[in-house]
DNA sequence: ATAAGACATCGATGGCTGTCAATATAGATG
DNA sequence: CATCTATATTGACAGCCATCGATGTCTTAT
């Protein structure tokens, strides 16, 4: 699981607001954004990723996200497989219970190129 | 061509940074800011819309495009137009020429989910 | 050991997506 | 009008994706 944060040097974001519109991405940042960007375009994911970021201790446990959704137990077992592929969460089991907590990091690393970078 | 832009209120804007994990996102929220990052989401995409916002006045000629890839004409074509429905990008025929124009809000709107948002 | 619960994986299916070659459209120019 | 150039549309194809039911795995409780 490489990580697929390190996107921008510290001069790119010392070009506040949107280094995107900066200069032109290079190849290897777009092909490094584009699978973060990827994995959270889905609405359920969206929610998925909000859910867990917004609850206590920046997790939650996958027991409290599937009641959340009118959706099969393995269909968001899938989208959580997916974000957690991305490095968009972590996974962390504890006894019967498994927990994901969001890396702020990777939501940064959009942001970063879409919005406005602090620091 | 409904907009797609008026995703947060002043409200949720004050939650700075990343009101994602501020509260949990809406059903409606998810689903009016996933198709903007679903548009956003591909190498091509993201270097086309790189290109266009930081060309001189925010706005590129497809003849500048399609130059920078080594993908056929009609696939920059249809590109530009997943950018364009999804509200991303204007279009503007000038004669022979067509371009195409940035439209910040529309980054702003990821931004304002995943990074910080300027005001 | 057996059962029950929490979560993941598998296999299938219908729909969407990125790409291209071929063709169409529309403006400029001779 | 005929032609050239810039861009879009069409149709086809291979690959990916969201979803589900069925099943597997692992942990705790009885």
């Amino acid at each position: 699981m490489s990580n697929a944060l390190a996107l921008l040097t510290p001069a790119d974001s010392a070009a506040c607001c949107s280094p995107l519109s900066a200069q032109p991405l290079t190849v290897e940042q777009a092909e490094r954004v584009a699978p973060l960007m990827k994995a959270l375009a889905d609405p359920v994911r969206l929610r998925l990723m909000s859910l867990i970021a917004s609850h206590d201790g920046g997790e939650a446990c996958v027991c409290d996200l599937n009641g959340a959704f009118e959706l099969s137990q393995p269909t968001i077992s899938h989208h959580l497989k997916v974000l957690h592929k991305a490095g968009l969460v972590n996974r962390d089991k504890r006894g019967v219970w498994v927990y994901y907590r969001a890396r702020p990091q990777a939501l940064a690393a959009i942001g970063a190129l879409t919005g406005c970078t602090p620091i």
